[in-house]
DNA sequence: CATCTTTGCGTACTTTTGACATAAAGGTAC
DNA sequence: GTACCTTTATGTCAAAAGTACGCAAAGATG
């Protein structure tokens, strides 16, 4: 028996017509606070159960743009740094059955069990200016720290496992600045890095390696409140041509 | 007018059936031959039109099986090393008209215009033990020389110059090796890394670099037939788990 | 004002990288 | 055979990059 007012029913009625079959696109989206690295998953309505922010590629959307469009949708953020990471095109990703049931999905009859390859994005952003917002299947969006995150449907930690190794051997080109604010300390930039290599680094030598590079300008102003020494803000030079190059730590 | 009995309209017949809609497989498969990567490319019937092998993915079979099933069809190796580099997900890719016309498909009645995600493999194969073989769209499959490719069809020169980009990112840890027979001289594996980094290297240094990864063994034998002094052979050693790690040069 | 922690910068040691010398091996020219 | 040439195989050494660690200045606390 299908509820034809279930909203996930009008949902894959849109889906069938608008967007292209078995692909879809799940979105990691990395943000750091409290010295942590945080991910924005969704919870499904009335349940406990978890996920990654997800969705369909229309059938005269460019790939990257239905990534931005999904992620934007959950973040409130206009401009992105999106990253293609991997696509997970196993036949059997998760069990399926398990995962309907624990989403109480009314969509039995439907085919909505059919295999689906998702291309991963993940997504550096600036964790305060996000507005975490759920879709029409979720009631629930929030940030969870790397550690804490729970059981996720589908195979979604697994997504997140490789999200992260895919970040780590990229550390280097990647524009890590993305994840912090506009200005910052030096110490906060090493608590980032460290976050994200595993493994804590010498300040003293972290230093000397991010003033190589010239691309932070310092500002007149320290961060008060702290404790103790106050250290000087910083900002990531903008290049003349407009592009962001927000080099990193190697 | 459709020719129903032209051989694609069977073959988007059974693609219509049994395949995922808008999504196919792209392979670059380089091999390395007389000092220089190649790559297969494949002939249309009654033309001088050449495109990269692909495919299409089975509504029951992994991607991965999928781009292995695709690129053993066309070279007639049981193993491969396959590398999944990017997706290709922009709405305009190439003219189609224009391709339509190039490849003379009498196709005009079916969408096989409408856009197509293209998942991107690369693979590392050893240039002697390939058997090339077109498939029923194509009468001809060769090796090109990277340097010598013409104008592909689709948007396939953009492909190649992508697996290439992405194979040179990753050289430190790709399993080179496979672009080689068993055995091979150290000034060989040289060539290989100059030809993929594009600049020439220290003999002297990337011997001891070469050493120092202790993953070579050296043979008795030397490589006869040479004008100069004879350099001996060497083996990747295989480690006892039987998993490939051939590392590489950084 | 003494104490404590953190920042910011400096020095010394180690490892890696890169430039280059040279002897041994094996062919060719005579 | 012998002189000569090219290439292989190893070695030396200095520059550069990476790592360990010393220490004073800054700022809060008691």
């Amino acid at each position: 028996m299908i509820d034809y007012n279930h909203p996930a029913f009008q949902y894959y009625q849109n889906v069938s017509e608008q967007c292209i079959h078995y692909l879809s696109i799940d979105g990691v989206i990395f943000g750091f606070h409290q010295n942590q690295l945080k991910v924005l998953l969704l919870r499904w309505k009335g349940t406990d159960e978890w996920s990654l922010p997800g969705g369909f590629i229309l059938k005269a959307e460019s790939v990257d743009l239905a990534a931005q469009r999904i992620i934007r949708e959950r973040t409130g953020l206009q401009t992105l740094y999106l990253q293609q990471f991997h696509v997970f095109g196993e036949t059997i990703r998760y069990n399926s059955e398990e995962t309907w049931r624990k989403i109480n999905l009314p969509v039995q009859g439907i085919n909505w069990s059919e295999r689906t390859i998702s291309i991963g994005y993940y997504a550096l952003v600036e964790y305060a200016e996000v507005v975490p917002t759920p879709d029409f299947l979720t009631e629930e969006c929030r940030w969870w720290s790397l550690e804490a995150i729970p059981n996720l449907l589908f195979d979604h930690n697994h997504i997140v496992e490789v999200a992260l190794q895919s970040l780590r051997k990229n550390v280097s080109d990647q524009p890590i600045g993305h994840l912090l604010p506009e200005t910052f300390t030096i110490p906060e930039l090493q608590r980032l890095y460290e976050t994200i290599l595993g493994h804590s680094l010498d300040a003293r030598n972290f230093y000397k390696k991010i003033m190589a590079q010239e691309n932070l300008e310092r500002l007149a102003e320290r961060r008060a409140g702290t404790p103790h020494k106050a250290p000087y803000l910083y900002r990531f030079k903008r290049s003349p041509s407009g592009i962001n190059d927000i080099p990193s730590y190697t």
